[in-house]
DNA sequence: ACTATATAGTTCGACGTTGAACGAACGAGA
DNA sequence: TCTCGTTCGTTCAACGTCGAACTATATAGT
């Protein structure tokens, strides 16, 4: 079953990136802890390996999302206690937000419950293959978001 | 090799992915006619493709959505005139679903739409990438689709 | 100082999808 | 025939995201 066209080729690469991407959403969120979604995960895994505070705004740039969608994931780990928000003393508009103790224990519980399926799909799969694919799939991000500037994450 | 480090890499991996396709989706949607989604237009391929009408339970379960998301697909193109819905005359409880000379000239827009963009991502980036990185995202999602049987489509 | 533009964050409605519940109809077995 | 389990398609609430509108604040140009 191989492509025949250039175009049929792309449509199926795009296909599988597609159900890659919800059926790894579905099953990455069917075992995180206190019902937390990616999108929530991520911003604490983002607290924890950079170390430093950020702002929604700047985190809606880093993942890629609108900044109502980050008020909303905000809104949810600050509700669970995970995130602390409070203005910005140098800009009026702005605000700072920062992990909380209670939200690195829940990081390290996300990173427990998801590891055993991350090394079966890594005894599964020769992890060469995945670091083979990677820069590919890291300049079509870059071609995708449009060339935008991209320093800070 | 260090455990720490595979985490890292498939994290980073399955990151990308999901932007990819959300970006991805974005820019489709976006050229898109009649305001169609992909999953919408997905369906238009597939008749198009495959020369023979469907029901909705097999569709659902070729594009890997839940039966109700494909209600809903159908639905609209049937609103639009795309596809025609017809109660099956074997089985009391299913329904044939199979495309229209609208449905077709739709996706052949659909097709005039989204070709430019394509020609340009096959420009600037080289297609043997795709073809190279095709077979771990097919295996990959069949790893992810829990081996499922999928002898049709 | 004034104006115009840009940015920060929130809110709202719309949309697609999920997951679960449901009634209807099929199919195999006693 | 009757039952049991399965499948078909629909409906519903919940959720996350988007896109756009909005207020408030900052910033640069004149």
């Amino acid at each position: 079953m191989k492509p025949e066209s250039e175009e049929q080729l792309l449509f199926a690469f795009f296909n599988e990136i597609g159900i890659i991407a919800q059926l790894g959403r579905a099953q990455f969120e069917r075992v995180l802890p206190h019902g937390l979604k990616i999108s929530q995960f991520s911003v604490l895994n983002h607290f924890v390996r950079l170390e430093r505070d950020s702002t929604p705004a700047r985190l809606a740039r880093n993942f890629q999302v609108t900044k109502g969608a980050m008020t909303n994931t905000l809104g949810r780990l600050h509700a669970l206690g995970f995130v602390d928000i409070s203005p910005d003393p140098r800009d009026g508009r702005g605000k700072r937000v920062r992990i909380t103790c209670a939200g690195r224990a829940a990081h390290a519980a996300c990173v427990q419950s998801i590891t055993p399926g991350l090394t079966e799909l890594a005894s599964t799969f020769a992890p060469e293959q995945f670091r083979a694919a990677l820069p590919l799939l890291q300049s079509l991000r870059a071609y995708l978001d449009g060339a935008r500037d991209r320093f800070d994450d």
